[in-house]
DNA sequence: CAGGATCCGATTGGATACTG
DNA sequence: CAGTATCCAATCGGATCCTG
């Protein structure tokens, strides 16, 4: 093992530099944007809305269905859609006003922030036999 | 807009039965995965223990040299470790007895998946510009 | 030194009811 | 239909104290 102070080592400098280069006042916009892809619904909306656009309604079944029938609540898949318009992900149509109608798209950022999960998700898909291998493991233990 | 029925749509059905594949009973392992980095501590243990081999107590001080002197409890690092530990992406070292002397590193399977973060982390702070305006947008209006 | 135990506040997600 | 308001349960992170 390293024997020189850690806090002294170029990487951890380096480190240091870097996480300090992307904030604005006491926001992490990366952990953020991580966190968000790690909520409970997020990931499977970005995963819905880049088949195409749909309507609150209709994203609110489809989320339903291929989550196995647990639904999503209205009021949190409104947060969680204001949570992503607000980052220029998704983009809000209102078209009509009583009823309204409302749909929702990926926006090109947004589209192109699915890719990266995309690719976080199929790389934890690959590993996911090992991960389960190992938590048995930890479990008898 | 597409006017079939969503649930009818290939897309949604192909969705529905990737989302049946990868799991084992009510886990879901792909957010589970997600969630873990999406945390406050667990992206930034991965980025740390990249940079080699750590005591517990060290990696403690370095995690709190790297976000701003905001410590981290040793509760907490605790639990992110054993958290890490169990899916196969730390590895805990335990010489000695009192008083115990514990190192962790990077299994592997953890190096991928900070392979794996970090691709994420540098795409978020290429769009971190425009993830800002997007915000500023949002919040004006 | 590492980590368990306990208590606390803050955040997150869900259920329900109501409105333009 | 889409969204808001309220209330509630569960989870998460932090602080403190204690031990081998």
């Amino acid at each position: 093992m390293d024997r020189t102070d850690p806090l002294e080592r170029p990487e951890i400098i380096a480190l240091t530099t870097e996480m300090s280069a992307h904030r604005r006042g006491r926001d992490e916009p990366v952990r953020e944007v991580m966190a968000l892809l790690g909520d409970r619904w997020t990931t499977l909306i970005l995963l819905v809305l880049a088949t195409g656009e749909l309507r609150h309604a209709e994203l609110k079944r489809v989320l339903t269905e291929i989550s196995f029938e647990q639904a999503i609540s209205q009021r949190v898949l409104t947060l969680k859609l204001r949570r992503l318009e607000r980052d220029g992900f998704v983009a809000r149509n209102v078209t009509g006003d009583v009823p309204p109608k409302v749909s929702y798209r990926l926006t090109s950022s947004g589209a192109a922030l699915h890719v990266q999960a995309r690719e976080m998700i199929n790389w934890v898909k690959r590993s996911s036999a090992e991960i389960e291998v190992a938590r048995a493991l930890f479990d008898t233990a």
